[in-house]
DNA sequence: ACGAAATCTACAACCACTGTAGCAACCAGG
DNA sequence: CCTGGTTGCTACAGTGGTTGTAGATTTCGT
């Protein structure tokens, strides 16, 4: 029987997290004391350290309930996990793209600052005018 | 004089986030017509493209916000400017390290489910013991 | 039995938007 | 000049994934 700070602990989780799991249902409601106070398994040490793993993945809490419902009926194809980390893998990709034409923009922009006030700055000039930029950065993060 | 959806079609802004970016006081009140409608100049056009752009580049609004000061005030250090620059590049490349590991931890797991049902998914198992993780991805996105 | 630490609920704040409802204004065609 | 479709207005709620707060209660070690 685990307190709410002990699990936190345990798994790198705020209190406070943990029952904002609870709240949207991705954990299930554990039993109190008398008192009213959280009491959990090592079953649910378990779960969270998997829901926190699949957040340092990058997994959305949205991906992380189907994950969790496939683990919780195993009898389902494995596709359809592995179509859910596809889809992950396919994300974290995209987002590495971008940030690598970003890298590449700013590298750019300061490699050519390099006067003395602002109103000789080429990163200001860059950011003023997106037709000096050599990336092709898309919209959004 | 152009109206609030003018700007946002020029910019490729929504106009909600026009009117929220003058809320935050980093666009300026414009004028108004005596219906109540904003009216824009060519000077907010440009101030609108130069945060937009900045905000594709990465940057939170209050680092634009900072830029914009600098930009606002010529005679000042252009050093102040490439500080804010160099930052963004740090944390760009700090998150482009996160993402690498991260997906070397996907392909790894993707290339070794080859398993027909959930009991045996080497994803859900990776997932589960985070010791089996090669990649040491850190807490946080 | 005492006091410090942990926990409780309920709610607000964060970032950077995006969407909604219900109404008012604007502009082009007839 | 009138009409009606588009655009704009304010005010507020919601998103995702937490994090922080206030004020009360419970638990645990000594």
């Amino acid at each position: 029987m685990l307190a709410i700070g002990t699990l936190a602990k345990r798994t790198g989780t705020k209190v406070q997290t943990i029952r904002y799991y609870e709240q949207i249902g991705l954990l299930p409601e554990p039993g109190r004391t008398e008192g009213g106070q959280r009491r959990y398994e090592y079953a649910d040490l378990d779960r969270l350290a998997f829901v926190r793993h699949a957040r340092q993945l990058g997994f959305t809490l949205e991906a992380i309930r189907e994950l969790l419902d496939l683990s919780d009926n195993p009898s389902r194809s494995c596709a359809e996990v592995d179509l859910i980390a596809h889809r992950q893998l396919k994300e974290v990709e995209a987002r590495i793209v971008r940030l690598e034409a970003l890298r590449r923009e700013l590298k750019r922009m300061l490699r050519e600052c390099s006067r003395d006030t602002v109103s000789d700055c080429r990163v200001l000039e860059v950011l003023r005018d997106h037709s000096a930029c050599l990336a092709d950065h898309g919209t959004g993060a």
